[in-house]
DNA sequence: CGCCTCTTTGAGCTCAATCAAGGTGTGTGG
DNA sequence: CCACACACCTTGATTGAGCTCAAAGAGGCG
C-alpha cells in the first residue's frame, strides 16, 4: 500500500522546487525519508489548529490556506501555500510543537508529510538547506508585515494589495496585462484574507468588474488593468 | 577609540541572553568578530527601511521598536525589541538584502551591530545557533498571525490582547495581580501597534484607568486587574 | 519663554459591518 | 429523479464603532 517515494516519482517533483533544486535525488531520499504522500481532498484537513505537530509537509500540488481560527467561528487566513512550499517547518525546533494554523486543502491537492525528526536530524545538517526554508519563512514575514501597515487603509487598497501581492511572481516579467490569479479564490477567500465581510468585498469588486478592471469565471480571477489596480492599492498614500 | 568586544565586556553580556547561553566565551567573540556596540539616543534610527542591510543586530539594552512606513507618513509598529533579540537576522541571506523596517530607538538604547558576513560563515556553520534564532523569528511570526486573527475584533479586544501578549514572559510564573509592562509606551505607540487613532487608544484606556484595571505614571503602564483585561481581550470570542 | 511631545475631551461624519432577502449551482440521500 | 441542504454570489437598507477635525492643558527642554 504505501509505495516508496522513488516508485511515485516524488523525487523528481520535488527537484523542480527552488529550496531541493541544489540537491542531489539521492540527497532529498534522505531528507524525506519515512515520508508519506497526502492526498486531500476540496475542504479537507491536513493539519488542525492545537494539534501536536509530528510532521511538517512540503506542497505538491494543488493549494492549502493556512487559517487563524478567531472570534466565533470565523477564520482569519495568513497565507496561502502553493506547490513548492514549506508549511510547518520552523515550528519543529520547539520541544512539543503544536500546529499554530489550521491547513485546509483547496480543491484536490497532495503534500509530503515529513517527520520531525527528520528535520531535527538530516536537515538539520544542511545549512544552506535551512537557509533556504528561512527564505520562505522571511517572505512570508514579509507579507504578513505589509499587509500590517494596511490596516488602517481603506479596504479597497486592502483588496487591490491583496491581488496584486497574488501574482507578484508572474508579474515580474510579464508586465503586461490580462494576468490570471494563480488559485481559485472564493469572495469569503478573500474577505477573510483582508480582514472583512463578504459582501464589502463583493461590492468593491462587483465594481471593479463593472469597470473592466477585473474578470471572474468559476472562481478564478483575471486581473485585466493592473495598473489601475495598483493605482488603487496605493491610492491611500 | 574603537575598543574590542572583550575589553567592552560585552561578551558576558551576550552570553545571558538565551540564544548564546550554550556558547563558549571563545565561540561568542568569533560569531562576533569586526561587530561594532551602537550607542542610540531617544528616537534615535538604527536602520532605516529601504537602506541596504550590512549589518544585523543583537539589542544589548533599552529597546527599539521596528515600524513600517505606511500612508501618509503613517507608520505602524510591527514588535518592540528588548535585549537579547535578534533583529534583521533572517533577511541576511538574501543575495542583497535591504531592511525591510525602521528600528528606532526607545530611550538610550545599546545594539550590538555584526557584520552580514558573519552570519552567512560563522552562524552558518552552528545549526543549533541558527535553531535558536528561527525560535525568535518564529514567536514573532506567531504574534504577527495572532494579531491578524484580531482584525475584526472591536478595538479595546486589541489593546487588551496587545497589552496581554507584553506581560507574557513575566505573567508565567507572577500570575497574581499588578504587573508592569516592561517598556515605556506612549499611547501614540499603542495606537500604532494595534492600528488605530491615539483619540480612539486614549478614550479606551482612560475608561479603564477610571475603572482602576491600568494605572499610568510617566509612560510606565501597570495592569492592576489582569483577569479583566484578559476577560476583555476574549470578550469578542 | 517658546517649542515640542504627549495627553485629553468633544462633536460630527463615514466607511464598512450587520441584517435581511433572494438567486444560482452542486452534491446527496430518499 | 426530485427535494433538500449547502456553498457561494448578489443587492439593499440601516447602524454604529472608530476616524477626523478642532481645541486646549501639561510637562520637559534648550
Amino acid at each position: 500500500m504505501t509505495k516508496s517515494l522513488k516508485e511515485l516519482g516524488v523525487l523528481p517533483e520535488l527537484k523542480t522546487f527552488d529550496i531541493f533544486h541544489p540537491c542531489s535525488l539521492e540527497q532529498i531520499e534522505q531528507l524525506c525519508k519515512n515520508s508519506t504522500v497526502c492526498v486531500t481532498k476540496h475542504r479537507e484537513s491536513l493539519f488542525e489548529f492545537g494539534n501536536p505537530a509530528h510532521y511538517f509537509c512540503v506542497v505538491l500540488s494543488g493549494a492549502y490556506k493556512l487559517s487563524r481560527p478567531s472570534a466565533g467561528g470565523e477564520n482569519s487566513i495568513v497565507h496561502f501555500s502553493a506547490p513548492g512550499d514549506v508549511i510547518a517547518a520552523f515550528i519543529m525546533t520547539q520541544p512539543q510543537p503544536t500546529y499554530p494554523l489550521n491547513v485546509i486543502s483547496m480543491g484536490p491537492s497532495r503534500a509530503l508529510k515529513i517527520p520531525r525528526e527528520n528535520y531535527l536530524e538530516t536537515w538539520h545538517q544542511m545549512p544552506d538547506l535551512i537557509f533556504r526554508v528561512q527564505s520562505l519563512l522571511s517572505a512570508r514575514m514579509n507579507a504578513l508585515q505589509n499587509q500590517k501597515a494596511l490596516t488602517k487603509a481603506p479596504l479597497p487598497s486592502k483588496v487591490a494589495s491583496f491581488l496584486v501581492h497574488l501574482i507578484e511572481h508572474q508579474r515580474s516579467k510579464n508586465s503586461s496585462e490580462q494576468v490570471q490569479i494563480p488559485i481559485p479564490l472564493t469572495r469569503k477567500e478573500i474577505a477573510d484574507s483582508v480582514g472583512a465581510t463578504v459582501e464589502s468585498v463583493i461590492r468593491i469588486m462587483s465594481e471593479w468588474s463593472k469597470k473592466g478592471l477585473i474578470q471572474t469565471n468559476d472562481q478564478h480571477i483575471t486581473i485585466l488593468n493592473t495598473k489601475e489596480i495598483i493605482r488603487i492599492k496605493d491610492s491611500s498614500l
